[in-house]
DNA sequence: ATGAAAGCGCTAACAG
DNA sequence: CTGTTAGCGCTTTCAT
């Protein structure tokens, strides 16, 4: 309706007597490289707060070939472990001046792919990342491209891109070492999406723990497929009709360890008595369940924040990539869901 | 490095040897609008494949002053509920063809302002807000400008401008009436950000939950002032420590709540049993709480789905605004986080 | 110390 | 059925 245009740059240049040329100067900030006069300075700087001058951003990273936007595609942001990556990776960005285009790939591949060629179509200057693809072949023709980006949370062995991750295999072997170590045999590893980093490193840390302690693996009890809630729920609703029940439960993510905490309740049975726990990612409500879990916490917000660094770093530099991995830490927050038992029977064979 | 420059309109319109406009016919799907030949249309379809081409957006958006985005500010995306709107949100968008630029204002109304000036700056072709504003001032100055706006959660009751919102007044007379209904004469409410739609809302039903049963409320039992965890620790380790301890709290958000348990576990004391509660905002974690808390859930996909339809069909219709306000409800879900117990003394008063 | 002109990639009259 | 031209708002040589 009240469509007020907004004043361009031709707009105050015509209402200070001067060429749109020098606005653009003034506006830039290059007035002293331009030796600009005071006395036109301050009538342009003037009359753009009058006029509530604003550069279109949209001509000028046409002109510059710079959006000063970055793309964020995520597997789901409301998982609470990527929404508060996205939450320090938008403020690290708008600190810098950068905007984020925000991508849901809803976990799905298509989706990946389309969200990227939906941003490379908006210029955007560079891209974080956590694909869901088994391998890095889209973000490989990126790279040559020679669009800056880092990988988070998921990487993968052949893409010479930097990224960051937790490390995932020690959080899972300290997870897994801590209930051999209770006394538990029979452990089930209820997974994520697999051939995803995470995952991998995450079930290869269940398998060492195991070797570690001359224990053999039964394979029977690594199950799941998607590191959402339903996974965990279904396969806790298997393993708990097994004649032999596992003892304990490595959950590979906090999504998965919701579904266990539901199958347990509906089955009756109680974590910790009936059986153990430990998963993935501290959440503000572990320590109020009904039985305070037992977590490998990730620092989320670091992982967000130095990706985010990294890649305005590049972007910065516009130098090529350097297939730097940075890998942060986790922690072992014991709480009270591992109940500490006699192993019996299974243990004669391992007399570490 | 290999910086493979972008295919343009006018590298196929060599290619096949037509000008750039055919081009951008066939691309633009007016092909036959324009009785483009089959042949010609099929060359370039060809070619456009071949050399990968993909059209400009920024280009695009300059010239037809359209650019298929839309900003989405909200105060936190790291609170499950914000992270579940946008999600819903970014997936309808992306169905419509329109990407989200996404902005955490950080609870601050400055960082807000900023995020508005900074969208409009990239020719968003709409806006969804959660505003954390006092008043919708800065919203109205949009409003005027016919940037169509959906405002979600929080809404101006002088602001014409369509908002959709839960019936945070009908939720909060549901919940801290089954308080009262249970026996409970001293409930405190926690409180979040002041002047607030949802707040004034949530505390309103307060209010008329103890007028409805004639019951006076005890102002100094409506304390905090934020959303946000600390708030519900910190007032509720000052509620515990009154000589006249309140039997029940009514907290605003999950935030909050999760900071009552805290405040709770930290004094040794337990849900239920010591005192009860009931918190706005339905977790997937809420039933496997030490005790399962009693919630009022909010329908955060539908809020998202129809702001972001609204907004759409803002857009699509160009249509002046409708201050249209949708009113999602609410549904009570009981748990065991509320005791029920015998009133004393004080409802003497109340012979309802 | 400032202006004129060209052009980023695209679309939309207008002209055949 | 297709091409020419102009222009969105901005930056940047190149002049002066």
């Amino acid at each position: 309706m009240n469509k007020t245009k907004r004043s361009t740059i031709k707009t105050i240049a015509q209402h200070v007597g001067v060429s749109a040329s020098t606005v653009s100067r003034v506006m830039t900030g290059q007035a002293t490289d331009y030796r600009i006069s005071k006395d036109t300075e301050t009538a342009i700087r003037g009359a753009a707060v009058k006029l509530n001058y604003a550069p279109n951003q949209l001509a000028r990273g046409l002109r510059i070939k710079e959006t000063h936007t970055i793309g964020l595609v995520i597997p789901d942001i409301s998982n609470p472990f990527f929404a508060s990556i996205a939450k320090v990776v938008e403020m690290e960005a708008r600190k810098a001046g950068y905007s984020i285009i925000l991508c849901d790939s809803q976990e799905s591949t298509d989706m990946e792919i389309d969200s990227l060629r939906l941003l490379q179509n908006r210029n955007v200057d560079g891209l974080i990342i956590s694909s869901v693809g088994q391998d890095g072949k889209h973000l490989e023709r990126l790279h040559q491209q020679g669009i800056p980006m880092v990988v988070v949370d998921r990487s993968f062995p052949d893409l010479k891109c930097p990224s960051v991750v937790s490390d995932n295999y020690q959080g899972a072997l300290d997870a897994v070492s801590y209930l051999i170590q209770n006394g538990h045999r029979m452990i089930a590893c209820l997974q994520g999406l697999r051939h995803t980093s995470p995952n991998e490193d995450r079930v290869r840390g269940y398998r060492d723990a195991h070797q570690r302690h001359h224990l053999a693996v039964d394979e029977a009890l690594i199950v799941g497929d998607s590191f959402g809630e339903n996974s965990g729920y279904i396969e806790t609703k298997i393993l708990l009709k097994r004649v032999n029940r596992p003892t304990a439960i490595f959950a590979v993510s906090n999504l998965i360890s919701l579904g266990v905490l539901r199958a347990v309740a509906e089955e009756g049975l109680h974590i910790r008595n009936d059986i153990s726990i430990i998963s993935f990612d501290d959440q503000p409500y572990s320590n109020y369940l009904a039985t305070p879990m037992t977590t490998v916490a990730q620092q989320n917000s670091e992982i967000g924040k130095i990706a985010c660094k990294m890649l305005l770093e590049q972007i910065r530099t516009k130098k090529p990539f350097e297939a730097k991995a940075v890998v942060i830490p986790t922690k072992l927050i014991v709480r009270q869901s591992v109940k500490k038992i006699e192993p019996v029977s299974v243990d004669l064979i391992s007399q570490n």
